[in-house]
DNA sequence: ATATTGTCCATAAAATTCCATATTTTCCCT
DNA sequence: AGGGAAAATATGGAATTTTATGGACAATAT
């Protein structure tokens, strides 16, 4: 285990998925779910990206208090309720590995190696040459849009 | 250390890395961490440069609490994703070295040596070589454009 | 039965801890 | 101020632990 314990996914790693399709999760994301005291991880289909997008349990409960506090009848409520019902609980094994899910694996389109990448509160999984694109593409937008840049170095600033 | 405590990256300094991909970090970096109460730092590659840009960690958390202050599903929250998903956060034994992942040593041309350049509160990590050139750059436009700097004075200073 | 799932063991590579040493720097004493 | 003991640094290497990953086996469900 890292001594460093910053308690978000962070960073990029591949991992091999096996014949039985198993696939270990990054130590450093098994730290931060045990933080979370997460019995195990959530995964649903992202809608945006082909990928996997993954978080500890309590990210969901965040997600349906966010439907609580909006109109039940709304669109947006309702595409809150489909990650509900698209998401999975799965259980890491004493190993801490996974088998992900047959639907979002193809969903993903990954075959034998899986992407784990950090985004904070959350992470997502994806077949890593599918990753590099969107990577890429993420890169060039984001030196488009300066304004990136801006809100760190303004946060920064406090110190 | 007892010297000029000064709380800020400052100065540039070369250290070997050895054959496991060790270097020490200045021991005078080491204490501006431990002022910032950082177990770690974090290291990133430089968009900009071929360069490794590193700082303490609680620039990540300022990250992802710009990430939660804007709409998750934004461009904008991706472009700062982006940036967790190419950090990462390294451990510095107690012998006060950490080892350089391999892609940022690739990233920044580095072999066996590295410097450490200042930047007041990040970091840079260069090899010797490329931050000498880069160095003669900056010097020559510097020269070019009249090097007009702008200080801002801190609210104590009066006047 | 057959396929899927969960538990356990084995191992190689990588990371972390621990120890050793040479060179400085700091500090104290006379 | 100078000498030297003590602490701090940068660096090398060894020992130990953690990871990722493959395979065997028993337990479950279809």
């Amino acid at each position: 285990m890292l001594g460093a314990a910053v308690s978000v996914f962070l960073s990029t790693f591949e991992n091999k998925v096996d014949r039985k399709g198993r696939v270990s999760v990054p130590s450093s994301f098994r730290n931060v779910l045990s933080q979370q005291r997460s019995t195990g991880i959530i995964l649903y289909p992202s809608f945006k990206h082909p990928c996997i997008e993954g978080s500890g349990d309590e990210r969901i409960h965040e997600i349906v208090s966010s439907i609580d506090a909006i109109d039940v009848f709304s669109d947006e409520a309702e595409n809150l309720q489909t990650i509900l019902a698209d998401a999975k609980q799965i259980s890491v094994d004493s190993d801490g590995r996974v088998i992900l899910p047959h639907e979002f694996v193809l969903h993903a389109g990954i075959s034998d190696l899986a992407s784990f990448v950090g985004l904070g509160k959350s992470f997502q999984i994806w077949s890593p040459k599918n990753f590099s694109i969107h990577r890429q593409r993420n890169r060039l937008r984001a030196r488009e849009q300066g304004a990136t840049l801006r809100i760190i170095s303004s946060s920064t600033e406090g110190t």
